[in-house]
DNA sequence: TATCATCTGTGAATAAAATCACAATTGTAT
DNA sequence: ATACAATTGTGATTTTATTCACAGATGATA
């Protein structure tokens, strides 16, 4: 299935599945928080994020026990702990690779900051970018990556640059001590030992819709 | 796992997993392609997607039968079914909402042209951006979604607008013949009857990545 | 206090996905 | 023409994920 890695915790797996979802319930979380709910039912819970009672109470289970039996979950200790497993209870540097439109669309993007992630610095390999300030990072050239890194010692990289040379770039961040990840470059690039990479694909995913679509309309051929 | 439904040909089933991975597999026979390669072997083509031989080759005998047994398969004739599968084969219009960092980043990415996908028409509700041509195409304000729609017959919309009113913005879009949505917006919507919803959180992959980072260094507490 | 309704956590069952492993096939070499 | 080496497509198996369904727990109520 999906993919391989499983995390282990008080003897039981997370699976990655599970991980993904982790993300989609504390966003649900904060919402009942910041309206004063303070408990909440599995199948009440599980009806907003989007899945099956059954799964949500599985997916909580394997990570620790939070239900009161006749009250339902607490949901300001499950934030809290969801925070601490998804990294996000403390500020985390992230390295950008890549100012045109699409670097400069996601150093606009706020929810990375809500969140816990900081875009500390700024890399592209165009003369008319470096050097030049965007949302208050300057911008250096990729050659001096290893020279700026340590100042910000990001563990997370996101890709939004050519695919000219991506691998070598993906080589040279692990090097510097960069061990995820987030491609939005439409080239499959190999992690490093202990690197893991995630792909953000759009055409993947409208390719995928057409799928569907046409499957749905009695398959054209 | 994953996600439910899936399709089926020659009374053989499409897993959704599988059509997922069809998105890879096109990219890399276009490669190929490219290079002149005329066939490839199951275990060549599955080191370059990153796949086992053997999910690769179940995944294409899903769909058909490709496979020269001893002169492998044909990438020519897999990029054509591909293409057909995926709805690539014909330019197929999309809406996309939205011309905030993100909608205008997306508007200039050209990835999409390339693989068959045509923004049609973009809509916002700021008066700053409506009545402004946005790479050749006039941004029409929200209001007048159902008017304008019809001109262009999307089957699919991409969301990179605000989180309020979203819900509503998804059902307006149902009812105008929308049937696909890529949703930037990191809220859930609720897909009307027949819509299928492929959600785009960036942040939700960092902190799986970050999760996973963690899980990695031995489990924090 | 005893009864009740309803919840969680989880073993057991089911479903789905991936992998194994091999029969059938086919080009190649001699 | 025959033997050989290597490939595909797919039954069988294994692994992983989800769902079912219920025992045990717990607050609410009278």
């Amino acid at each position: 299935m999906g993919e391989k890695l499983a995390s282990e915790k008080n003897g039981k797996k997370i699976s990655i599945q599970t991980v993904e979802r982790l993300s989609t319930y504390r966003k649900i979380l904060e919402e009942l928080h910041n309206e004063g709910v303070t408990h909440v039912y599995s199948h009440q819970f599980a009806k907003l994020v989007g899945v099956t009672p059954a799964q949500l109470r599985r997916d909580l289970a394997s990570f620790g026990s939070f239900g009161n039996i006749s009250r339902g979950y607490n949901v300001y200790q499950m934030i809290l702990t969801l925070s601490r497993l998804l990294g996000t209870d403390t500020v985390q540097p992230v390295a950008l690779i890549g100012m045109g439109n699409l670097g400069r669309a996601i150093l606009a993007y706020r929810g990375f900051e809500e969140r816990g992630f900081h875009i500390a610095v700024v890399f592209d390999m165009d003369s008319e970018k470096v050097g030049r300030v965007f949302a208050g990072r300057r911008c250096f050239h990729l050659n001096v990556l290893e020279t700026v890194l340590p100042d910000y010692q990001p563990s997370i990289a996101i890709l939004a640059c050519g695919s000219q040379g991506l691998q070598n770039i993906v080589e040279r961040l692990g090097k510097s001590g960069v061990r995820g990840i987030i491609n939005f470059v439409p080239k499959r690039i190999i992690p490093i030992r202990g690197m893991y990479v995630e792909d953000v694909d759009i055409s993947a995913k409208m390719e995928k819709l057409s799928f569907l679509l046409r499957a749905q309309n009695g398959g054209v051929n």
